[in-house]
DNA sequence: AAAATCATGTAAGAAAATCTAACATCAGTT
DNA sequence: AACTGATGTTAGATTTTCTTACATGATTTT
């Protein structure tokens, strides 16, 4: 369960996704005007994206490469789907519950001071 | 190599980084002055952290609840940080080749439609 | 006790990031 | 030729984040 919670709690701005995705502001807009992502939103209508939207946004990628279509990928989408109990699901967690037991689980797996404090040498050079 | 990149790659903006670890952005700042922390910044100057600096993070305000102060933290950070080859590090890969690197590594673990549309599997080694 | 220091709060003004809406483009289709 | 689908671009508004400066309460130092 702490893994569907790391996976779909939305923490990443679209700035990150683009890069992640190599996708523009545009494209990313328009897949979820298509009903084929839904992020989340801050209070202040900012989007903000889950690991499983920027999975989600890969596949898209890599299906219109293919030569589908947004209407092919949302009914593959559609019928793939497992229906879950999704809407039914009582929302038993609120978001206070979820970010408090995110930080519960990293808290747990803290490492030591040196492996904490590593230098960012590597991916630090996305920006600059 | 990877899970280095993933650990230090930097994609939470302060807001999600407030919430994850209970802290103000007061407090992140002042941390970052402190020189305990040293998140990487936008173009445009925004502060971007990375999981390694969330870890980093949560450990500070655990130590600070202990008692400890900024200063001792530091001191602590400085004796026991591994005096790595970093900054002798030849920076071989380019911004675009690492981009490339990370979304070839997620595109070739990407499962089938209905698994990436609904669960977690992959991404979640952003955590952990 | 007064002064200094530490960690944090708060406010102001500026700059950056993101938003929506509208119109443009360009390759395929019809 | 007109239409559609996916994406580009621009404009104006709003949100988020930034730095700087000053305020505050709790300790520590003088």
């Amino acid at each position: 369960m702490t893994n569907r919670v790391r996976r779909t709690m939305p923490i990443l701005p679209i700035s990150i996704v683009m890069q992640l995705t190599d996708l523009t502001a545009r494209q990313i807009r328009y897949y979820e005007e298509q009903k084929l992502i839904s992020p989340a939103r801050t209070n202040g209508n900012k989007r903000m994206f889950s690991l499983n939207d920027v999975d989600a946004l890969i596949e898209i990628k890599d299906y219109l490469e293919q030569g589908l279509n947004v209407a092919g990928i949302r009914k593959l989408h559609e019928t793939k789907e497992t229906p879950r109990n999704d809407q039914a699901e009582p929302k038993t967690l609120s978001d206070a519950e979820l970010r408090s037991l995110l930080r519960e689980e990293m808290k747990h797996q803290a490492r030591p001071f040196d492996k904490a404090f590593q230098r960012q040498g590597d991916l630090s050079r996305f920006f600059k």
